[in-house]
DNA sequence: GACACTTCATTCTAACTAGGACTATTATGT
DNA sequence: ACATAATAGTCCTAGTTAGAATGAAGTGTC
């Protein structure tokens, strides 16, 4: 992704400052999960994987970040460690169910609060409750003015 | 990325528009840039190197995206495509200075421009010149939170 | 029941990612 | 001067990415 060089520009100028606290956030996030051995996609397969019955590949790419080709070798490394298992569905076979295993579900129990209670300060230190508010507010309308429903 | 599921807890609040905003950017902005028939990282080196007389591989890595391992890929794909060039550097055999060639060149002229004008409106259509500075300063409180200098 | 559609998961390709290892070269400390 | 450290670019590995193609399995229509 391209960081404009056009500073002064008064809408540009917020820009840059997107893109420089998403990657500080998504840097200080992936040195923490691969701490726990785990890459981002697959702690993101774990933690949406985590208090469910199980999901069938297509919902699982739609809750996570990742698509459903890359899904697949995603899935694969999972297996071979351990953490899932893909279960076939009575009355339809196209599909899979794929589930935490014993071992999936006490990672998941393990990692899941850990990760989010090294995160969360950093945010607690950065803002205020009102600036929370007001935060959210305005990137949800950035969010919003690039879906398509969007005149 | 995950998406932590605790979304009632007041500063996690702000983190799932966070990654939601800069991925609905990134997917519109990466959507235009292939558009162009380049990819994110290939656009991020030319429009760095536009207006510049040439940088070193540490240089141009520091200043995009782009690690100094991915850097070499991605410059050997822009020398098969003729849009840069490297060259030795006299005085210090080890640095390479990648330059812009005459078509690189005007790829710069005639695509970057465009691009930052097709970006601009998102921007403009979600936030007045107020919420601008409000969110600018929000998002480099968030970015510096997760810098190491910060206590 | 046969036809065309759709959906599911997988496979494939080209490109990218971080990070560590490697080689050549230049700089530094004593 | 000479060993050591730092730097530059490249290469390597494992994993990820989007997107297109594939083949198997359901669904809808007549």
């Amino acid at each position: 992704m391209e960081l404009p060089h056009l500073k002064d520009d008064p809408y540009l100028k917020v820009l840059r400052p997107l893109v420089e606290a998403y990657l500080a956030f998504w840097r200080e996030d992936s040195r923490h999960i691969k701490s726990l051995k785990l890459t981002p996609s697959q702690f993101d397969v774990i933690a949406t994987l985590g208090d469910t019955d199980g999901m069938t590949c297509a919902d699982l790419s739609n809750a996570t970040l990742v698509t459903k080709g890359t899904l697949t070798g995603v899935l694969d490394r999972l297996v071979a460690k351990g953490l899932i298992k893909r279960e076939t569905v009575a009355g339809d076979r196209r599909c899979t169910k794929i589930k935490l295993t014993e071992k999936g579900e006490a990672l998941f129990r393990k990692v899941f609060a850990t990760h989010i209670a090294h995160i969360r300060p950093f945010f607690e230190r950065a803002l205020s409750q009102k600036d929370v508010e007001q935060m959210r507010t305005l990137l949800l309308r950035i969010r919003d003015s690039f879906s398509p429903h969007d005149s």
